[in-house]
RNA sequence: GGAGAGAUAGCGAAGUGGUCAUAACGCGGCGGUCUUGAAAACCGUUUGAGGUCAAACUCACAAGGGUUCGAAUCCCUUUCUCUCCGCCA
């Protein structure tokens, strides 16, 4: 959501900014936007001067009670009623023009940031670097679901029972290794600063409507049935539901936080549920970061960001690659992201495992999360990326470090998780 | 889940239908006087959103509705906090 001002003062660049995103048939949204406003402020001028008049009669009509001038009094308050009437219709039309700027105000994309590629879609999507040597060894990588199957760490059958399709039971070794992810993500965050939580799982309506648009709500959240209470999709919607209406004193920045959550999905839409595996699943755990900085700090921070979760994967051998997303590919309300693909020996290609955004002040504006500052207050910038989300990371875990025997290699720094072992096995 | 009490600025707290709600009073914060420096004392200052060149002005007393010429104050709904009881890991 950009500042009305902004659009106000730089339609031109606002446009340029749509066209950037082959969002053409918003393009007339800029100078509605700027009409509409132009009518609100002008409505809301004439409704705020009759509320001024209305309040200064109103409190004449006190003294002259208390005076016994019941008159005054009477003809003070058939004034007031003539100006409520006249009002009635004036506030209409004020909640009206609001209803209609806001509605327009959100689907003006952000500013993208200067250095983000120029392209339609996911395919010009820009390879930013690679890290570690994406091999493929000479015995044949099995899928996912047959490498955990064959070291029974996995059973999909009972769940299909129990839940239905899109869950999982893990066990044995392979569930401890998923556990074992996510603490060592943990200490890895904490070791680089960040302040732990685990936040709540489930949200109130009005937060969830705060932290995503209706269509992300139907496509992703589960109601609980009887309560105003959704499961959340990431732990993003109850980290940054805790800053909204906040102001936040300048001293106290960074937010630099990591939190663990499961995840819930619905997966309706484009991609849905993997037939098999654990791809693309309706519950799975996640390690996440978000931070909350000054303006001028989330460059450096979203530089920050996506190193953690590189350098988290590449100490546990598995290759990567950033891909920075293009305009067209950009979601309306981030300023830039990027996302983190793993190597997967045996697609010989590489998925995407995290993904990090900077969201510059969209966020913040649209959720009121602020910053008191010397000379006033002022929008925060918010920024969130993806640490490690199992089981999916385990695709990319397991067959990278895949023995022809069948059997698993524990990188190092894991082995304290898993007591002590070095290799899982049949 | 039941019964009761409550929610006002950074914190504590007064205000119970108008005539001191930006909000008394106290604490804290900030600026200053005094001091070699500090403390103390004293003086000043200290909510946010919108609006304006700047003002004026408007809005916000947990949230949302209602009654009224006028609501922090009365009524309804919701949320949260505290005390007691019940239940539970």
């Amino acid at each position: 959501m950009l500042d009305i001002k902004f659009v106000r003062e730089n339609p031109e660049a606002v446009k340029e900014n749509i066209k950037k995103k082959f969002q053409d048939e918003k393009l007339a949204l800029v100078d509605e936007v700027i009409e509409i406003d132009r009518q609100f402020r002008e409505s809301k001028n004439k409704a705020d001067t009759l509320r001024g008049d209305r309040n200064r009669i109103s409190k004449q009509i006190g003294m002259f009670m208390a005076k016994g001038q019941k008159d005054d009094a009477e003809a003070a308050k058939a004034k007031v009623k003539e100006i409520n009437d006249e009002l009635v219709s004036l506030e209409a039309k004020e909640t009206e023009l609001e209803a209609e700027l806001k509605k327009r105000m959100m689907v003006i994309p952000q500013m993208i940031g200067k250095d983000v590629p120029i392209g339609r879609d996911d395919s010009e999507n820009v390879e930013l670097q690679k890290f570690g040597e994406p091999t493929v060894p000479e015995f044949e990588v099995p899928y996912h679901v047959d490498i955990m199957e064959n070291l029974n760490g996995i059973d999909l059958d009972s769940a299909r029972k129990t839940s239905g399709n899109g869950f999982y039971y893990l066990c044995g070794d392979i569930a401890r290794l998923h556990s074992s992810i996510l603490s060592y993500a943990r200490d890895f965050m904490i070791d680089r600063g960040f302040t732990y939580y685990i936040p709540p799982f489930m949200i109130r309506g009005e937060v969830v409507t705060g932290v995503m648009s209706f269509a992300e709500m139907e496509n992703m959240m589960y109601k609980i049935e009887g309560e105003d209470l959704y499961l959340i999709g990431t732990s993003e919607h109850s980290m940054i539901g805790k800053f909204i209406d906040t102001i936040v004193p300048e001293a106290e920045l960074p937010k630099a936080l990591t939190s663990y959550s499961p995840c819930f999905r619905k997966e309706v839409g484009a991609h849905g549920i993997e037939e098999r595996g654990v791809y693309r699943i309706h519950q799975f755990e996640k390690q996440e970061m978000v931070v909350v900085c000054k303006p001028e700090e989330s460059d450096i921070w979203y530089d920050r960001l996506w190193n953690n979760t590189v350098d988290f994967f590449r100490s546990l051998d598995i290759p990567v690659r950033t891909l920075e997303c293009c305009s067209g590919d950009l979601a309306d309300l981030k300023v830039k992201s990027l996302d983190v693909e793993a190597w997967s020996p045996r697609q010989k290609k590489y998925f995407e495992v995290g993904s990090c955004s900077n969201l510059g002040d969209a966020q913040a504006r649209r959720l009121g999360i602020r910053i008191k500052g010397k000379d006033g207050n002022y929008f925060a910038h918010t920024l969130n990326n993806t640490v490690v989300a199992p089981p999916r990371m385990l695709i990319a875990f397991l067959e990278n470090n895949l023995n022809e025997d069948g059997s698993v290699n524990i990188p190092e720094p894991l082995r304290m998780y898993m007591g002590g072992k070095s290799k899982i096995e049949k």
